[in-house]
DNA sequence: CAAGTGTCTGCAATCGATTGCAGTATGACC
DNA sequence: GGTCATACTGCAATCGATTGCAGACACTTG
């Protein structure tokens, strides 16, 4: 039989602000105090060092749902991802926990799934958990999911993916400049056709990567003709390999493609093989986010490499600078754009015609 | 200014308890009552429906923190990993988060490293945020953080790895299994002389792929040499390349090599292809885990599949399983062994002296 | 010696929900 | 018409911490 009311005196249970302070022999409000670096300041000296060595020595933890609900911070910060199997957000993932980590906050971790309905439900089960802030991998350009938690005064930081809407802060990394850095190679082995996969244009990825490759084609005096460009309806090697079949049952004549993400890349070396063609001897494929591993397969992938775990530090960082704002009552809404490098590998030479 | 005390009866702010019961015209506890299935069975079915009307029309949403300040449940699990980053453990997370997800509990996750000390210190962190059950996956063979958690009472589940307490439940791949597929695949090829490229021996997947292939190996009628066992001393393709190369070196005479782990083979393809070897003329290696895009590796490796995903919906079940058992007092700790299948690709082939 | 000034500590309310117990109304039944 | 079971509903305590306010005490100062 369980006793009814449970005694504050009692050991052996997890000891309570209440038990330790009939320990030391003070009101708990006193331990409170002295048990928070600021407000410590307030309490004699020596019932502080009483105090701290009781609690030491009791093994006292404060309870972090009764502070929270007390002090309407959670110490958790939301983290909505598409899809927490796919290789690129592992990294980003574990760049947030370590930085979260360093600053005594928590992650939970949801996946949304690319539907924006289960995307918000999701979300919603987050908020309802009150996290302090939120983390979405998940934005498309437009994403009212997004307007909803800002209407709502949660902070927002978006990572990997940005909204159109500037005002909101974003860690991104500069897609249209990466495309930039993939046609400059192609031109300089030679390339005059380049062909395009591009990601869903209703993603940031998708959108900015596709006009950053139309940009840099006009920039090396290469014809942009829109018939090369074959967007993937999704993320995934089986939507790329659908669709540099497509591009190149269309397009012959290309003697590369560029893909929006490794992933599409991946499929369109399985294309490439499945229509008989040699990469790079006949076709030469490049990727986007240096995924692990993409330096092992045949032909090695020739790719844009994004620091995918410093994003998600920063990212990390900046939900909490801006939870630390809305209390200051300064939001500063910012994005920052890091800058990719590119890697080259074999999947990348010389064009056919110039082997000729 | 933000005003002193705020008024329950205020709109405008998420709506409380008080504030629904306010507005149907009854008390909060009659509102807290109508509002829970199993209760509501003793509230007049009249009010049940106001209740539920309003609670649908002011769209309240119960508040978790105080919930769980009450009910000392916080429908948060939390897990444990070594390397968020490794691609094995995504595909894990993920069965985790979903199984979680349909049991309406959220997933805290925490990245541990491999450094005993800092796995501690992250466990606590997510004991004091209240979690109901932890699933760890950095287990080590044996392995005191469980043992304290057990000592705690807190449910407790392993995957992926096991420790040699079998009174932990743990849901695991059936290790020494996957490695009897392997040889008996490489001996059915015509390999006589195997080598095995261990992982870390303190680990249950190290220990028991290792025991699995020397058994295996016995079965088969095949010499178990020692010599023809290097350990690497981490799951990562470096110590893969690292303890492969030490291999060759050693047994010029082997025509095979199972690895303990996708990571390791990979590892070892490297360092067959640093000593001007072919995979699988000279050598044919084979991998543990099936991790995504290793069928597009040069060569596509022959490896072990584990359903990484069930295994994690099956850790999730069985957490909460081991929840519901402690409100009933019927602890039901078991291990679950998920049988693995054999993926055959390109890197296994039949030994060189066969070819000669 | 009275008044004033700090310095510390305690009181009690509060965050938002859950729940054992007690009270009230309703209807049944004799 | 009175008694009693039954069906609801409300009261108030509770979970464990934080915090505005005020009281207590010592010490300085005019």
């Amino acid at each position: 039989m369980a006793r009814r009311k449970p005694d504050p005196t009692d050991p052996g249970t997890r000891p309570t602000l209440k038990r330790l302070a009939l320990a030391v022999g003070v009101h708990a409000s006193t331990v409170s105090r002295a048990l928070d670096p600021q407000r410590s300041t307030v309490v004699a000296p020596a019932v502080v060092a009483r105090v701290r060595a009781a609690a030491e020595r009791m093994g006292y933890r404060p309870d972090p749902v009764a502070r929270s609900l007390r002090t309407r911070r959670s110490h958790l910060i939301g983290v909505l991802v598409p899809d927490i199997a796919n290789p690129v957000f592992s990294p980003i993932i574990g760049g947030i926990a370590e930085a979260l980590a360093q600053a005594d906050y928590a992650l939970v971790v949801a996946d949304g799934g690319t539907d924006g309905n289960r995307q918000s439900d999701m979300a919603e089960r987050l908020i309802a958990q009150r996290i302090d802030g939120l983390i979405l991998a998940t934005a498309s350009r437009r994403d009212d999911l997004v307007e909803r938690c800002r209407a709502r005064g949660l902070p927002v930081v978006l990572v990997n993916r940005a909204s159109d809407d500037a005002r909101l802060a974003a860690i991104v990394s500069d897609d249209a400049g990466g495309m930039a850095l993939v046609v400059a190679h192609l031109a300089a082995l030679g390339h005059r056709r380049i062909g395009h996969l591009a990601g869903p244009a209703a993603i940031s990825t998708g959108y900015l990567r596709r006009s950053g490759f139309e940009a840099a084609l006009s920039a090396h005096g290469l014809e942009n003709d829109p018939r090369r460009i074959e967007a993937a309806s999704a993320y995934t090697r089986a939507a790329g390999a659908a669709a540099a079949e497509a591009l190149l049952a269309r397009c012959p004549e290309i003697t590369a493609i560029a893909a929006a993400n490794d992933l599409l890349a991946l499929g369109a070396l399985e294309a490439v093989r499945a229509r008989g063609l040699l990469c790079p001897g006949d076709i030469s494929v490049t990727g986007h986010n240096d995924m692990p591993h993409v330096d092992l397969v045949d032909p090695p992938l020739t790719t844009v490499r994004i620091e995918h775990r410093e994003m998600g530090q920063r990212a990390a960082r900046a939900v909490l600078a801006a939870i630390d704002a809305k209390d200051a009552a300064a939001p500063a809404a910012q994005t920052v754009k890091l800058a990719p490098t590119l890697v080259v590998r074999a999947s990348s030479g010389a064009p056919r015609d110039l082997n000729a």
